[in-house]
DNA sequence: TCTGGGGTCCTAGGACCC
DNA sequence: TCTGGGGTCCTAGGACCC
C-alpha cells in the first residue's frame, strides 16, 4: 500500500466538555456526566478535573463520589452532543471526504491526497485543533501515522489536547517498549493471557512465534502479530459511506430488580417496540430475536431464536421474546436488566400486505410512526405501554451524524 | 446507592442435507 | 452395516470497541 497520512481525532472527555461549554459555571470543575441519576447508572464521561481524582468511565456513582467528593453530577443530554458532533463533521469534510466516523467523539481522516492544498499532516492537525477550540470551545487529541492503528495510538499517547506524530521510520522504536494493551484491539483478557506467557511489550509480541499465536487465537492471532509490527491496511471510509446494520437492539436496567414475570413482560414489550421502530426507520426486517436477561448477581443469560418470517413489528418481536422468556424461571432468578435485539437482517423496501386485516395493521403502524417521528418517542403507543419507562438513549459507536436514519437523533 | 447501553467479529459444536 | 466428507445454518459464548 502506498504511503498514507492518516489523522485520528479524539475529542477529550467529550460529553463532559460539551456540558462545560454549555454551562460555563461548570468550567474547571470536576463534572461527571451520567445516565438518569434516579435509575441505576454509571459515569459516562468524567471531565479531566474529575479524572485527576481517579474517576473513570464506567464507574458507579457511589464509587466516583467517594473518590471526588466535590464533583458535580450532570445527566447526559445526547441531543447536545449530536449537535456538536455534526458541527465537527462539517468542519472535517472541508479538508477531505475521507472522514470515517468511528464513534460520536472519534474519527479518522485520510489526508494523503490533500496536502498540497492544506499542508502536511501536522499543519492540517494544527488547523483542525485551532478551529475546534475556537468554534466549539473544546479540545481534541490528534494522532498522525501511516495507518489507522498508529494514528489511533498517537492520539491515545497524549491526552488531553495532544498531537503525536508517528513517522514510518520510527514505528519500531515507538512500539518496542509499548505495553501491548495500549494497542487498539488488545483488551484485558488478551493482555492477561499474553502477560502470563511473558509478553508485555509490542516488541516482545512482534517476536513471538506467529504460529503459536495462530494456534491460540486463530485469525485474531494473525491480527495480533500484524498490529505488533504496526501493520494495518484498513482503509478510511468516506463520510457518506453507511455500513448496513447487522443487528438492532435495546436493553434496559430496571430501576430495581423484579421477580415478577408480568413486570418483566411489560418492559419487554416496550423494548420490542423501540427495536421495531428503529428497524422500520432503517427499512430493515430481521428473523433472529435475541433476549438478554441479567440477573441480580450480574450474571448475563441469553437465548436467541431464528424464525421463518422476517419481522419489523414490535408485537411480533415481543411474542418471540416472551417465548424465550418463558424458558427462564423469572420468579426464582430475578431480573436486573432486559435486552431485546434483532439480527439476521435484510434491508429493502417493505410492501403493504394484500390481506385486508394485515394491511390495516400496517397502515396503523405507519401512522403511529409518523406521529412519533413528529412528537417524540412513545407519543402514541399501544395501551399496555402508557406508563412507559424513560431511557437515557446513550449514544453508541453505531451512531452516525447525518444521513443516518437508522439510529435516531436526526 | 454497586456495576449503562449499543454495537462488531470470531469460534466451537450440533443439526441437517447431499 | 461400520460408517466419509463438504457445506450451510443455527446457537452460545467470549473478546473487543466506544
Amino acid at each position: 500500500m502506498q504511503n498514507r497520512t492518516i489523522l485520528h481525532l479524539d475529542m477529550n472527555a467529550f460529553f463532559a466538555a460539551v456540558e462545560q461549554r454549555t454551562n460555563p459555571h461548570l468550567k474547571g470543575k470536576p463534572v461527571l456526566v451520567c445516565g438518569n441519576p434516579k435509575g441505576r447508572t454509571v459515569i459516562i464521561s468524567p471531565s479531566y478535573e474529575a479524572r485527576a481524582f481517579g474517576v473513570k468511565t464506567g464507574m458507579n456513582l457511589w464509587e466516583a463520589k467517594k473518590l471526588c467528593k466535590n464533583s458535580i453530577l450532570v445527566e447526559c443530554n445526547p441531543a447536545n452532543y449530536v449537535e456538536v458532533a455534526n458541527h465537527l463533521q462539517k468542519l472535517f469534510i472541508q479538508f477531505t471526504p475521507l472522514v470515517e466516523i468511528f464513534s460520536i467523539d472519534e474519527c479518522f481522516l485520510d489526508v494523503s491526497g490533500c496536502q498540497r492544498l492544506f499542508g502536511s499532516g501536522r499543519d492540517i492537525a494544527l488547523k483542525i485543533k485551532k478551529r475546534v477550540r475556537e468554534e466549539l470551545d473544546i479540545t481534541c487529541s490528534v494522532g498522525i501515522g501511516p495507518n489507522k492503528l498508529l494514528a489511533k495510538l498517537g492520539s491515545h499517547l497524549k491526552k488531553p489536547d495532544g498531537l503525536v506524530i508517528i513517522e514510518p521510520e520510527k514505528i519500531q522504536q515507538v512500539l518496542e517498549n509499548l505495553p501491548i494493551q495500549e494497542l487498539c484491539g488488545i483488551g484485558p483478557r488478551i493482555t492477561e493471557k499474553l502477560n502470563k506467557l511473558g509478553v508485555y511489550t509490542c516488541g516482545q509480541l512482534a517476536r513471538y512465534p506467529v504460529e503459536i499465536l495462530q494456534r491460540m487465537y486463530g485469525i485474531v492471532g494473525l491480527h495480533l502479530h500484524d498490529i505488533a509490527w504496526g501493520v494495518d491496511d484498513s482503509p478510511v471510509m468516506p463520510y457518506d459511506y453507511v455500513e448496513p446494520a447487522k443487528s438492532v437492539g435495546h436493553s434496559f436496567t430496571l430501576p430495581k430488580d423484579t421477580f415478577d414475570r408480568e413486570v418483566a413482560k411489560k418492559y419487554l414489550l416496550q423494548l420490542s417496540e423501540q427495536v421495531a421502530r428503529r428497524l422500520r426507520k432503517g427499512n430493515y426486517k430481521g428473523k433472529t430475536v435475541h433476549l438478554i436477561i441479567r440477573i441480580p448477581d450480574f450474571t448475563t443469560l441469553g437465548q436467541q431464536v431464528t424464525i421463518r418470517k422476517f419481522l419489523d413489528e414490535g408485537v411480533e418481536i415481543y411474542h418471540t421474546a416472551v417465548k424465550i422468556l418463558d424458558k427462564f424461571n423469572v420468579e426464582a432468578i430475578g431480573v436486573r436488566l432486559l435486552g431485546v435485539s434483532v439480527s439476521n437482517l435484510i434491508c429493502g423496501s417493505s410492501q403493504l400486505s394484500l390481506m385486508p386485516e394485515e394491511n390495516r395493521r400496517q397502515c396503523l403502524i405507519y401512522a403511529m410512526d409518523k406521529i412519533n417521528d413528529k412528537y417524540g418517542e412513545f407519543s402514541v403507543t399501544w395501551g399496555r405501554l402508557v406508563s412507559g419507562f424513560k431511557q437515557n438513549n446513550i449514544i453508541s459507536p453505531a451512531w452516525r451524524p447525518h444521513k443516518n436514519i437508522r439510529f435516531g437523533y436526526n
